[in-house]
This record gives structure tokens, C-alpha cells and sequence, in this order.
DNA sequence: ACCTAGAAACTACAGCAGTAGTATTACGCC
DNA sequence: GGCGTAATACTACTGCTGTAGTTTCTAGGT
């Protein structure tokens, strides 16, 4: 499952069904307009489509309307985009990706926190088994 | 500076660009070539003119023919890219970016220990100045 | 001074994203 | 069973990207 290129709005849709596990075209449109997008519903629509051409949501339909639901899992997406910028971008150095990461300025002691939890499991994992 | 949106192509060029520091047409052309990626000189050169309108590259004159340098540096490109991607798909929250750098399979000991110091590093920044 | 070769500029076109209007279909009510 | 309404499907248009051919310009050699 390769997702591949996903724009912006196509994940701002993807992430309205993640959210909801399921929804109309109605439900999307309103979603998407409480996060600031304003679409007619056929726009949505559209996209709505277009994404069940690529295989990225499925719709079924539920009595007369369509119920729409993504077809890819969010850990999927969001491996795939952060494989992809690491290595197209980065070449694979995961360490670089990561200093621009630390190196933002609204990083709280809690998430710095987190992350150094993250590092020392895989650092056990590793040694565990080599 | 907001490169924003960079596709993989014009990243490719910008990257020729940083590498080589200037470079015509056909040098860029070449180094393309060499990447795999066989294009004809008057594409590079209207990827190029697309660049230099949206200010990303700068062009200067060398005699009769142009010299393209990069107008924006990788490391902005790249802070911007990786704040952009942070952002947008995982709401800001760093740590689950990093889970999944972790995560990947071809992560060797040398790349974590590296991660792991600039964890270090930043937790020590953070607690110099709060 | 002219011609030519190489470079840049201009033009073109397909495909996709974003956007939305119009046409069509089908359910449910009277 | 017909009709209205609401939902989907179809169509359309703009702008950008990838791709490259054609036209124009200009510097350098003869």
C-alpha cells in the first residue's frame, strides 16, 4: 500500500474518515468547514470520488447515500509520507530529519521527554536482538 | 521563506543546485542524467525558468549563457518541509515523527546513536534556558 | 559584415488537483 | 403511481507540473 503523493486536501478528507471511522458526504463537508475549509458539497463530492478511484477511501452505500470510509490506515499514511520525506529529502539520514525536528522552537520539555523514551526503547530492541 | 510546495522534480534540481553550488543548463541536465533521470535540455531549462519565477533559484548571465544558482538553502527547505509535514499530519506532535523514523526497519545502531545525542544535546538547551 | 551553432524564449499539450455548476437518478410521501 | 427533493454523477474550467518541439537571438569565427 503505497499511498504515495497525497495532497493536502486529500488528507484533510482522509482525516475527517479516520475520525469518524465513517461518513456522508454531508458529514465531510461539514468537518472539513469547522476546520476552516468552505467547500460546496459537490467539491467535496468530487474528491470524495476521485479518492474511491485510487483506492484511498471506499464507499458503500447505506440506504440511498453513500457512506464513505478510508480505505488506508492512518499508521500507513503517516509511515509512507515520513518514509518518503526521509528519504527523498534527507537521503535515508534519519538523524538529519530528526535535527530539524528537535530544532524547533515550541518544543516542550514533555514531548523532548517522549522522545527520548522513543530512542531508548529502540535502543533496547536493538541490543535485544541485533 | 516559504518554499511550501516543492514538488520531487524541482526538489531533485534545487538539490543539483546545492551540490554543485552553480551550474548551467546542461550541467544540471547532466547531473539529472545521471540520477536516472533522462530529460530533454529544454524541459530542464523551462523547469528551471518555473523555478526562477517563483524565486526559488537565481539566474545570472556568464557571458551568453546562464548560470543557475539556488535561491533558497536546503536547510530552510528542509526545516520548512519537515515543520510542513509535522504540522499538517501529525498535528505538531514531534514524538509520533520521530516513533516513526524509529520505526523503520533499515535504522542501524550508528543512526540511533547519533538521534540519541541530539536528544541529549536538547535536553541539556532546554535546561540551560527554560 | 555575414553566417552559423548553440542558447534561451516561446508555445504547446496532457494529466491532475481544486473548485463548482448542471444533469440525472431514486426514495419516500401523498 | 407520480412528484418533489435530496443525493450522486457528469461536465467544465483554471492553474500547475512534466514534458518537449519550434522559434528567436546572439556571440564568434571566417
Amino acid at each position: 500500500m503505497k499511498p504515495d503523493q497525497i495532497s493536502e486536501l486529500q488528507h484533510a478528507i482522509l482525516q475527517v474518515l479516520w475520525d469518524r471511522e465513517e461518513a456522508t458526504v454531508a458529514q465531510v463537508q461539514e468537518d472539513l468547514r469547522l476546520g476552516g475549509r468552505d467547500l460546496a458539497l459537490t467539491t467535496v463530492a468530487t474528491l470524495l470520488s476521485r479518492l474511491a478511484r485510487r483506492d484511498l477511501v471506499e464507499h458503500r452505500s447505506r440506504g440511498r447515500l453513500y457512506v464513505y470510509r478510508a480505505a488506508v490506515s492512518q499508521r500507513d499514511v503517516r509511515r509512507s509520507m515520513v518514509q518518503d520525506l526521509a528519504d527523498r529529502i534527507f537521503g535515508g539520514e534519519v538523524s538529519a530529519v530528526v535535527g530539524h525536528l528537535l530544532g524547533s522552537d515550541d518544543l516542550d520539555a514533555d514531548e523532548l521527554a517522549r522522545v527520548k523514551e522513543l530512542v531508548l526503547q529502540r535502543e533496547r530492541e536493538l541490543e535485544d536482538r541485533p
